[in-house]
DNA sequence: AGCACGCCGACT
DNA sequence: GTCGGCGTGCTC
């Protein structure tokens, strides 16, 4: 009997054991069972598990048997399970939900106890292979089956199409297969024999870049993109692979069929819409051949690609690179445990990069790509507009749009108005189960919203406490749309195909492989994000003034009243360091990240209240005898309620212990408090 | 997470 | 009597 460490998909901080007899170990070595998927019974139930060690010795509680190992190879190398167990205790998610998640999804089988059936997801590939070791001595066998025969032990497996292809029946087929010559088997993936072209074009320089981490932020994406084509060519030469990932799918898309052309076959997709049967099949591709391309969302991190050698991480600032849900992670960190594992060439990408990778440059942990100027790659002018009213604004769109010239308007802000208030009794109108203003949006028809729980109400005109009329506060891209479709106005959103001179959108940031060069880019009133009460609101400021100017071929039209700020001081004076360098000393001065660490600590239960949490805390710190600690708290979140459910929070600052966070949720979790804890937030209110 | 079990109120 | 909502406990 050989024990397994298996990870399964349930919130619980512990693996679990089950044994395997031989007879299912069918021969494998054990570096062909560790990071296999299993399937196992657990409870009156199945589980899809993924093997992360092997023992003999039996342990002390009894266990039970898996009943199946359903792929041909393991879906992850031993250096993969190192990062993701790193990367599990540093973001305390449980192992088990973390492989889960990464996964392609087709491979998250679920059990069926009324069925007693696995829901696969997928449709298997059915292979064909022999049962019997030579064609001599089989009697009764016709002249076309005794072909078939000959011709699937001589490849040792072939499909239902290959042995059509040759000119056979399906008839012979199932005719040898019940005669006990042949057997069917299933399998998830099947590998391809691809045929692969590759026509490397004369103008495209093989480029390559020593292995270390680097920060990409000296030209702008339409010139990255050439360098990063000249390192693809260089890689695939010596059998090596690369995997670009950007922070969502309509870049990846984009980029990707941009690449096709010079890259062929030798190119993968990989995120979360492609069909599931697609990234089984890119997955096993990915981690088999040599010398492929993936272009990919972040999920596509985990893939264990072979011989890998470039890992770049495009728009590397976007906040969607930080996954809020379990598993918790940073695509950022994740890049930065799989360079440190492997010693590959990773790369960090950007226009205006984040400020720990700025400030990881300054100190040498990253290294420069290159040492060209940014502000030679982009000409357009600015003109700085102060904001008075929001009529003044469609004057100056109206007037604007007048010229046929290719012209995006970055609206940045969601909706139609940002809330509806009463004069007379002073209030905001709220969401019922959540303590967020309901928002104002106009698709076809007006309706309310809520940010928080996405709640959908009904327009109202008047207050339903007072029935005074109610006032309509701040202006989103919805107003925007109003006006264009008014004013006869032909435009469409940047994120659509369609062509059209005017393109609208709520913000370039994370785009910037969508965004193409316009003539013109007004960018409406971004000031609202300053009011945000987060350490990051300037630096997101900032970005969001800085990266339409990049875009720009003749006029960038800022509407803002912040033209003293640093932000809009280190554009108009074309340094961006400047911003950068006083940024940092704000940040040092007050010790945020990333001069500091953080941990959100965020309690959530009907009715709960600050005593609960005061207690429950203190006790937690008594119980581990925990000193010096830096906190602040509990206090209500700036969200004090969503769906119904009190929100109350702490923030540690600098805490280094954080596997005993561990005891605190359970402790939490007994008193039915969820409590999310969340390792480097992207918010410090 | 996802399931079972048990308590309790509401409704046949 | 029984259905179902939800709080609690547990998982190799």
């Amino acid at each position: 009997m050989i024990y397994l460490d298996i990870a399964l998909p349930i919130p619980h901080f512990s693996n679990f054991t089950y044994k395997v007899s031989q007879g299912k170990l069918k021969n494998m070595e054990k570096e062909e069972i560790i990071g296999r998927r299993v399937l196992v019974p657990f409870r009156n139930y199945g589980l899809t598990g993924i093997v992360v060690d092997i023992s003999e010795e039996k342990p002390d509680v009894e266990v039970k048997e898996i009943i199946d190992f359903p792929d041909k190879e393991p879906l992850f190398t031993k250096e993969y399970i190192d990062i993701v167990k790193e990367l599990s205790e540093y973001y305390l998610s449980p192992l088990g939900m973390f492989f889960y998640y990464i996964i392609p999804e087709g491979l998250r089988w679920e059990y069926n106890p009324k069925t007693k059936r696995w829901i696969k997801k997928v449709q298997e590939d059915k292979v064909y292979v022999p049962n019997v070791l030579t064609l001599a001595d089989i009697p009764n066998l016709s002249q076309k089956g005794r072909e078939l025969l000959e011709y699937i032990l001589e490849r040792g497996e072939v499909t239902a199409e290959e042995i059509k292809e040759e000119g056979f029946s399906l008839s012979s087929l199932k005719t040898l297969i019940k005669k006990g010559l042949v057997k069917e088997v299933s399998y998830i993936f099947r590998e391809e024999a691809k045929k692969y072209f590759l026509k490397q074009k004369k103008t495209v320089k093989p480029y390559s870049l020593p292995s270390g981490k680097y920060l990409y932020n000296t030209e702008v994406f339409r010139k990255r993109i050439f360098t990063y084509i000249s390192l693809f060519y260089d890689a695939i030469r010596k059998g090596e692979s690369s995997l670009l990932i950007f922070p969502n799918i309509k870049s990846v898309e984009t980029v990707y069929s941009f690449l096709k052309k010079e890259f062929g076959d030798k190119i993968f997709l990989y995120h979360d819409r492609i069909s599931n049967k697609e990234k089984i099949r890119n997955w096993f591709s990915i981690k088999n051949l040599n010398g492929t391309i993936t272009i990919g969302t972040y999920t596509s991190l985990f893939i264990p690609v072979k011989n890998l050698r470039y890992l770049i991480l495009e728009e590397e600032y976007s906040d969607a690179y930080k996954n809020r849900r379990t598993p918790k992670f940073d695509a950022r960190r994740v890049v930065f445990s799989i360079q440190k594992k492997k010693g590959i060439t990773a790369i960090y990408s950007s226009t205006t990069p984040s400020m720990e990778s700025y400030l990881a440059l300054k100190k040498k942990i990253f290294l420069p790509v290159n040492r060209k100027n940014i502000f030679s790659q982009a000409k357009g002018k600015i003109q700085i507009v102060p904001f008075e009213t929001f009529n003044a604004v469609k004057k100056l769109l109206l007037e604007e749009l007048k010229e046929n010239k290719k012209t995006l308007i970055i609206a940045n802000k969601k909706g139609f108005s940002s809330f509806l208030f009463c004069d007379v009794c002073e209030t905001e109108i709220m969401c019922n189960q959540c303590d967020v203003p309901v928002k104002v949006h106009k698709d076809d028809k007006y309706y309310l919203k809520c940010s928080a729980c996405g709640k959908k109400y009904q327009y109202i005109k008047n207050c339903p406490d007072c029935e005074n009329p109610l006032k309509e506060v701040g202006f989103g891209i919805d107003k925007i749309v109003e006006l264009l479709k008014k004013n006869n106005i032909q435009f469409s959103f940047l994120e659509d195909s369609k062509k059209t001179d005017i393109k609208l959108t709520v913000s370039l940031l994370g785009k910037e492989a969508i965004a193409s060069i316009f003539d013109k880019i007004i960018n409406i009133y971004p000031d609202f994000i300053l009011s945000i009460p987060d350490y990051k609101s300037e630096e997101k400021f900032f970005r969001s003034i800085t990266i339409p100017f990049f875009k720009t071929k003749d006029r960038y039209i800022l509407i803002t009243n912040e033209s003293d700020s640093k932000a809009v001081e280190s554009l108009k004076n074309k340094n961006l360091s400047l911003f950068y360098e006083r940024e940092i000393l704000e940040r040092k001065e007050l010790d945020l990240p990333p001069f500091a660490r953080y941990i959100l600590l965020t309690f959530e239960k009907k009715n709960l209240e600050i005593e609960d949490i005061r207690d429950l805390f203190n006790k937690w710190i008594i119980s581990h005898k925990i000193s010096n600690i830096q906190y602040e708290g509990p206090l209500y979140a700036r969200i004090s309620k969503i769906r119904g459910k009190n929100r109350i929070q702490i923030i540690l600052k600098n805490f280094e212990k954080k596997e005993l966070l561990i005891d605190l949720y359970e402790n939490a979790l007994k008193k039915g408090i969820k409590l999310n804890i969340e390792i480097d937030p992207k918010e410090i209110k």
